[in-house]
RNA sequence: GUGGACGUGGCUCAACGGUUAGAGCACUGGACUGUGACUCCGGGGGUUGGGGGUUCGAAUCCCCUCGUCCACCCCA
């Protein structure tokens, strides 16, 4: 066996690259429409950065990481996600002397998990962020881009589930009251959530086991524990949610799996065929992150959409693709020509290839077929002669002969 | 990290432990020297994922390993 690529790491090959530029076309116009600019992240960062933001107990930090010592023996990480970069970059240039920053980027993010469809090692993410704005019509408007973004897509079945996690003024003493709800109720706790209890309590309430669901079931719940200011947030999100048209659904057992969050959260999901991989973005509120990493206290809200998985959703037919045309010189003067001709159609914006073999007319339009061409232009002696060419539609084998300076608004019109 | 299913030409899949591992599609040459998709005839292409073992004999049984997929875990 040749060499092959990393488990988990994979090629992403012409015929799914244009679902792809769709999606992250579609991203950046919608984005860009709401404020959105785009920032360009580096893909590894001091190990350091995601163990204080993300949180040293997370399944993340604690086996997903790609962590290597450089040659100077520091510590470095391939981001695992790309909210704690975001920050960093936007401490680091004082972007926070604007009054709100928006953000979004795209690119790799890689965790060493078991990969499985819809879940690898090195993934794409397209995230977002609104840095410096604690207004709940931020998380709102946020969410109801999203919607948008998915909208437009055309994705089906996207449902919004929301909860708010709370803050540092009202979580703690939650989590008080689960840790010892769930020490008097630990008897049907799997053994993971056991663990847990110590270390992150709030993670048994989403844990799938039944065990867990049946000794969780009475357990109290964090959205009635909320302080008066995380409960009026979380009514004014839903308020404004309502007034862009957008019904969520309120899931008050989610909880994400990064420390970081703070009041709202949020996860949208959709039919991926894909069981438990089937959440396409989430996100949430991070108020406290800004702060924790040097920087001045600064509210935000951010999301992340999973590329792969949202790939996968999109049928073929509702990804634009442009039609090529094949181009087939008969004769050397023909390919004389065709040079001069094809630059011309290309300028117009005709995508054109030429068929440089010499066989057969018969095998060349063959040719022509296997590339998957929409168009076969001809140029031969007669054509030649003539200042025409003769185009074939392939997709009905009508056939016309057309003079030269029309080819390129011919073609063009009829791409659509 | 745990459990399971599966790896056979480029693709989809056949082949009871028993000749030289087959078929369809794809590829290629011809019928057909300016017209693809349809038809007909011919041709090439395999270390049966890799390694080891059992056996007179292994694609088939056993072990290891790599990979894909599924469930869990977790997440995008």
């Amino acid at each position: 066996m040749s060499v092959t690529a990393i488990r988990g790491f994979n090629d992403i090959l012409p015929g799914d690259t244009e679902a792809w530029r769709h999606i992250e076309q579609t991203a950046w116009s919608i984005f860009s429409a709401y404020g959105f600019s785009e920032i360009k992240l580096p893909i590894v960062e001091k190990t350091e950065l995601f163990a204080r933001s993300i949180g040293e107990t997370t399944d993340i930090v604690e086996k997903e990481m790609y962590t290597f010592a450089d040659r100077h023996g520091d510590a470095i990480t391939l981001r695992p996600e790309g909210t704690a970069p975001a920050v960093r970059a936007y401490i680091e240039h004082k972007l926070y002397t604007a009054p709100v920053t928006r953000l979004y980027y795209t690119g790799p993010m890689f965790r060493y998990e078991r990969p499985q469809k819809g879940r690898y090692r090195q993934f794409y993410q397209i995230g977002a962020e609104v840095l410096g704005d604690e207004s709940p019509r931020a998380d709102a408007e946020t969410l109801s881009m999203l919607m948008k973004f998915f909208g437009t897509l055309k994705v089906k079945g996207a449902t919004l589930q929301v909860n708010s996690l709370g803050d540092a003024s009202c979580r703690p003493a939650y989590k008080k009251k689960l840790y010892e709800y769930l020490k008097e109720h630990s008897s049907g706790l799997c053994e993971n959530c056991l663990r847990r209890i110590e270390t992150n309590p709030l993670r048994a309430l989403d844990c799938k086991a039944t065990g867990c669901i049946e000794a969780t079931r009475n357990a109290p719940s964090l959205v009635d524990s909320l302080c008066e200011g995380c409960a009026t947030h979380f009514d004014k999100v839903r308020y404004f949610l309502k007034l862009y048209g957008i019904e969520p659904v309120i899931n008050p057992r989610m909880v994400r799996g990064l420390d970081y969050y703070t009041r709202t959260t949020f996860e949208i999901t959709a039919d991926t065929g894909l069981g438990s991989q089937n959440a396409v973005a989430a996100g949430g509120r991070y108020d406290g992150l800004v702060s924790e990493l040097g920087g001045p206290s600064t509210p935000c809200f951010g999301f992340a959409i999973g590329i792969e998985r949202l790939s996968l959703l999109l049928e073929r037919s509702q990804v634009p693709s442009s039609p090529l045309t094949v181009f087939i010189a008969l004769g050397i003067d023909a390919e004389k020509k065709g040079v001069e001709l094809i630059s011309l159609w290309r300028s117009s914006g005709i995508r054109v290839v030429e068929d440089f073999s010499t066989g057969a007319l018969k095998t060349r339009m063959k040719r022509a077929d296997r590339l998957g061409a929409a168009f076969a232009v001809i140029l031969g002696e007669n054509e030649l002669a003539e200042g025409v060419v003769t185009i074939k539609d392939m997709k009905n084998a009508a056939q016309e002969t057309i003079a030269w300076d029309r080819v390129a608004g011919i073609i063009g019109g009829a791409g659509k």
